[in-house]
DNA sequence: TATCTATATTACAATATGCGCATATTAGAA
DNA sequence: TTCTAATATGCGCATATTGTAATATAGATA
């Protein structure tokens, strides 16, 4: 998997933010988690927990699975699941 | 080495950049390297790499030392080489 | 259908970033 | 000391990012 400037660029531009990197950590650790949880969890206000989410989404780094009412994110970025375990 | 999120987002904001990671890449392979050769080889101006030196070296992302006439530049994070090597 | 409930989208102001260009600084050479 | 090569800095402008508040949507449930 080689170095690609443009795509790497930009992976690390959607982990450019403090509430980014611990979205990303908590649905690696978790595996996965639903909007109304994270903005509890993080105590921040639900739009500005989607907004964020949906740079991630744009990224590839995470998607989306509706559950029931809810709807539930994963990390499905394997270059982003290699960064965060090359860090802990 | 336990996730730190704010400094971890300040890492990925440093490399969010596609001539930043062709830079930190560069100087992880050739373990060092001069301003005006990365000038040369990204064929870019000289005052633009400057500029994203600056920023990489904010982040404490690398260092410059003089050799005699030009200023060499290393990377000293070891989380950023952890990155790249996951990347590879 | 009507109505919740969870999530997404939009608009806006404030701040930050990126780049080109001109200029400043610095260390070494002459 | 003066000149010069290498690198750094400052400014202007266009664009991007962030957070808040208000609003919209989509799917579940009665």
């Amino acid at each position: 998997m080689p170095l690609n400037f443009d795509y790497h660029a930009d992976v690390f531009k959607a982990l450019a933010h403090p509430v980014r990197v611990r979205i990303v950590a908590g649905l690696i650790i978790k595996h996965e988690c639903h909007v109304g949880k994270m903005a509890e969890g993080l105590g921040l206000p639900q739009p500005l927990i989607s907004q964020h989410l949906t740079i991630l989404k744009a990224a590839g780094i995470i998607e989306g699975f509706r559950n029931g009412t809810q709807i539930c994110y994963k990390v499905v970025n394997n270059d982003v699941r290699k960064i965060f375990a090359a860090l802990e």
